[in-house]
DNA sequence: ATTCTGACA
DNA sequence: TGTCAGAA
């Protein structure tokens, strides 16, 4: 199947595809007129690609990893013995960003005290107001 | 009609 | 990652 049929199918964009290419995740072979041509099995490669990235995991450790995961239709399950430690290390290296994070939100919620302390009435404040910015929330990509 | 590569008001 | 251009 060529890429739009493998997008359509998956629900993945065609930039995004051809994306993961780029990062070593997918290999589709060429038709002559260069044409990517996928095989069936690049579905449940893509649907794998996509649950690894959901889990926060980087193109290059997916890449690694991907080979020696295999999906029993419901969920991941590893088939090496060295991917338990790689990914033991990734959770780690996720912690260790959380904590970053966390502290960065206790140093601005301290910034934003001593601010409001200075400025009582600053409800009409540009500047805090833009620096508040529009408060979105987006769900985590699946 | 589809896909490819490269680039970004 | 979207999206558009210019070519095949």
């Amino acid at each position: 199947m060529r890429i739009g049929e493998l997008s359509r199918r998956t629900g993945v964009s065609e930039r995004s595809l051809r994306y993961y290419e780029q990062q070593g995740l997918l290999g589709p072979r060429r038709r002559p007129s260069g044409y990517r041509e996928y095989v069936e099995s690049d579905l449940d490669v893509v649907r794998r690609i996509r649950t690894l990235l959901a889990a926060g995991l980087s193109t290059a450790i997916i890449a690694e990893v991907l080979p020696c995961m295999v999906d029993d239709g419901e969920r991941l399950v590893p088939a090496c013995p060295e991917l338990a430690v790689e990914l033991d290390r990734e959770r780690d290296r996720i912690t260790g960003h959380i904590d970053e994070l966390t502290d960065a939100r206790a140093m601005l919620t301290e910034i934003i005290a001593a601010t409001a302390a200075s400025h009582p009435a600053a409800d009409d404040c540009e500047v805090l107001d833009a620096a508040a910015g529009p408060r979105r929330r987006q769900p985590v990509a699946r």
